[in-house]
DNA sequence: TATGAATGAGAATTCATTCAT
DNA sequence: GATGAATGAATTCTCATTCAT
């Protein structure tokens, strides 16, 4: 890999040693060895394990809205665009496993905890999810439900039926994931 | 605290502890201060921390089963039943944070992922809720999904939003409780 | 050694490797090496390198001034006390040289300012050398100069003559250090 | 700064870095980034970093002695002379306090004591105070005591309320410099 | 000459576990 | 049974020095 590429090269070992083994697990002396470089070098393009897993996250959380953004069908009706969110954001997880799985991981620690603060007094938005429930709730064809209800709605699911294909404990074929899609909408339309 | 009791003493403090400081964050030493006792003592009940976590995982996950099945409306229509249970398992989650955070930490770890799969190859079954929907299944009144995705369609947002209340990212009342509940049917039925 | 005196025999060893090597020269490796323990067994006694440093400064010191005071002849006229501290303190840093570099060391570092810092603004008294510049300012038989001058004209050279001795840049013999403790009351007699 | 004193501004910053942070508290990217250079280039003007620091004392101690000679009254009377080199020592250093820092920690270091013995070994003289304390010797007119007991006796003290001045523990007027000064001669005169 | 990325040995500190009392 | 002092492997991070460009 070229020289330029040894800040990714950090980013995309971390990645899938902590996918794996846990932020705990993973000690800095692993993703050195398995970037080919020495432990001191990691210190050159981050402070600390810290700012590493924290860039790493918000990297890996940009590319998947990045993603989501992308080919987003704009024209088409509410409930054709809900279902292309929800069966895109399940495609894309089931494509990068690793990423999937270190986002999680960060979203059920201390780090998700302060970032999720940091995002409720920012009053940030969170990709096109939201701003579609803000158009769907305005147009009155959702449930009236407070919004961190309503994502749960969505995404609980989402999250758990992922999961659960990574670890082996179902499989998710193309039917499926739909008919889970159908399923959130089902549980927050009128 | 009795003497006899010490095992229990040492269950109820490192719950504590867990929930709040996580697995990594929870020292034996911390564990033994608070529990008034000796670090080596804890070895005299537990041959280490991973069993002293698998212990209280199981205790409390037996608990809240128990606790599940206490007050079930056996002769109630289904709908009902369903909703007790969804509105039963928040309450007794909102009543015992600890207990919650506990046990979500499990189920996002590795012992957790140990345990599933031990479940999974045992086909063994998980409360009230996996019979009603053996029966609903059976009454064709539920859609035809995967065990772990109506699991998931169910869990996913009942476990999100009692996090999100403990956290402080929403308020939950009554009202909002049961029309979660009530969401998580409409997602499962047809 | 007994196990009771293990923090002793920390704090004896340490003082030697930092008489030696210095601060920076002495790992908590190097302490625990000597001791015969192992590197964690330090951290029991002391939160970490610097209260071990710190804690061993208090003793040395105290046990210095201490000893200083032990013998203080009273009644004696006031030149004959101060040529008993002034050689009395040579003749202890001659027969102590690890406590001497040592507590010089302490004294030439930032750890030494801060506790000067501190001793300044809690107005503490150092010794009966101070106590003794009191009485010889109120009788007017010294130079009229502020504390700190005074000190530096008695202890300034005293240091000197012994640290030189230690690195063998000369011999003192019971003569010259009288003669050098004469010479520093001539320094500050009227 | 032009390219040719690139030596002189590497030796600038690391005295000032070192006046402040100490040697260990001065690392080579420290200097280098002060210094507006990359941290290879200090290697190609020094071998090291302890060459770095020798050279650094090397001519910071010259350029002192040069200077207490540049206006050295040669005419005068002993006692005037005596009182010119300690007054003037003392302004110096006020005026240059990084260099009297770094040169007070350099002495009190392994470095200090190394370049110490080989002062000896060469029967290197000090500069001027010390040609004048071989006239005074001569003259009879000082006490006879070793060369290093007479030198603590002047520049124990003056080096002491230099750094009690540096370090805010007293502030030296012209008044009370004159006086230390004449204290440290009545210490050693007959 | 100059650069600055890379190195890797070495430092302080932590903590689950053991075992003599 | 209970204690808690002792252990020492493991971890994160630092920094003087090197060397390809």
């Amino acid at each position: 890999m070229k020289a330029t590429n040894k800040r990714e090269t950090i980013l995309h070992v971390a990645k899938e040693l902590i996918a794996v083994n846990g932020f705990h697990g993973t000690t800095m002396a692993m993703i050195a060895d398995k970037a080919g470089i020495a432990t001191g070098t990691i210190y050159r393009y981050f402070t600390g394990k810290d700012e590493l897993i924290n860039e790493l996250h918000r990297e890996l959380n940009d590319r998947l809205l990045r993603s989501l953004m992308q080919d987003y069908p704009l024209g088409e009706p509410m409930h054709e665009r809900f279902l292309y969110v929800g069966r895109y954001f399940v495609h894309y997880c089931l494509a990068a496993p690793f990423d999937f799985s270190f986002l999680e991981q960060f979203h059920n620690s201390p780090y998700g905890v302060a970032y999720r603060r940091e995002l409720v007094s920012n009053e940030k938005t969170q990709g096109p999810m939201d701003e579609l429930l803000d158009e769907a709730a305005r147009e009155g064809i959702i449930k009236i439900l407070p919004r961190t209800v309503l994502t749960a709605l969505i995404f609980g699911p989402l999250i758990g039926v992922i999961r659960d294909h990574i670890l082996g404990f179902n499989r998710l074929d193309e039917e499926t994931i739909s008919r889970t899609a159908e399923a959130c909408w089902d549980a927050i339309r009128i």
